[in-house]
DNA sequence: CTTTGTATTAACAAAATTGTTAAACAAAAA
DNA sequence: TTTTTGTTTAACAATTTTGTTAATACAAAG
């Protein structure tokens, strides 16, 4: 056989991400997928076995990016709130760019108590890495009076309340597919952007 | 007939909420709710008809529950400060008391488009007043100097992001049924409790 | 005590959905 | 060319899930 512009194992993961992210595991449709990937169903069989394995190839994949996108980098060389403020930023950017992504992630966890474990596992090695890291940072920062009391936890927390509600939000306000709202929601993202970045630094404030 | 302990309708109501909750729609299937409701499955469409029928009135019942939560009450007689204060904190308990609320109503409108219709439509009547409401007491709060420039959306979405996020991130830190974790749960919303408001009112200083 | 309407049950039907298989096919290897 | 290997298809099977119905019980009304 050889390459094919997309070959059909491909097409099939590329519709399955697409079906899965909208709809979530319970409510897809193996069928949907096969059809949107233009293969016959039984393909699908053939190279995933099963609903969950295919699903699973797909929700792994996306709970290493979601997880990811916390392990918040601190640029060396720059004044402690620059750091945070770009990482604030970045973070940002990364959600805006993956709007179903917290949805769906958080979504599937839901009930199913190994899909958990599976997100708590790719998390806590990231999350634990900076909350030491950063912990040593702020720690220096209170000392040196230049930032309010905080936890490295808190300071986490709060950045990802804002970023992700404000993608999640954005579903609620806004139609995200239709094209004659995107300069709305572009500009909802922008002015929601500086506001987190804001209040994250403002609370670091003495 | 007569009334026993609960009728059957609400036996069924009862297990539907509690099924539909912790599964969601898709993930739910009618056999289980009726099994839980102890009560034959015929039943359920007896009084209901259809699944989507019965998920409807419980949807429905908690998408009024959860915009209702929005609708933030700024006491009066209180300084302005100490109203929103008590505005995050009211918000934050109706969230602990209702941990599944939002991850049940977020997720149901991912792929619904319906059911994120019914979710806007209860929502803006109460965000709509709330923003006007406020409005008007942060413009004078501004002009008299005694807070920093914001408007009431992004003061809305702040609170909202903060203690939606906390409750959600709770599921993923804990486990919500276990006995033995309900105290490091408590403590960990007390702590998150008292972070939102400090971040909130961080955010209104000049 | 008969009638009437509602509630309940078990058994069944229909539909939807996932998964399997045997046979056809195509490409590469021998 | 023939064989072999992996790919694809259509048809089918199995299972799950929702929904229906006919028979029955049962209480209240007349």
């Amino acid at each position: 056989m050889g390459n094919k512009d997309t070959t059909t194992e491909q097409a099939i993961l590329n519709a399955a991400e697409t079906v899965f992210l909208s709809k979530g595991y319970a409510a897809a449709r193996t069928t949907e997928i096969a059809r949107m990937a233009g293969v016959n169903h039984a393909m699908l069989h053939y190279y995933f076995r099963t609903k969950e394995n295919l699903f699973d190839t797909v929700f792994d994949q996306k709970v290493e990016l979601f997880a990811n996108s916390f392990a918040f980098i601190l640029e060396k060389n720059l004044p402690f709130l620059k750091k945070i403020a770009l990482a604030v930023e970045t973070h940002f950017d990364f959600l805006t760019s993956n709007p179903q992504l917290p949805q769906f992630v958080l979504g599937e966890i839901l009930s199913n108590p190994d899909r958990k474990n599976r997100l708590i596992k790719a998390l806590l090695p990231r999350i634990g890495t900076i909350f030491e890291q950063w912990e040593k940072e702020i720690k220096q920062e209170i000392k040196k009076g230049n930032i309010a009391k905080t936890t490295a936890r808190d300071l986490v927390l709060n950045i990802a309340s804002l970023n992700v509600f404000s993608v999640i939000a954005s579903h609620i306000f806004f139609d995200m597919e239709q094209k004659k709202s995107q300069k709305e929601i572009h500009q909802y993202f922008t002015e929601r952007k500086k506001n987190n970045v804001t209040v994250i630094l403002k609370n670091l404030q003495l």
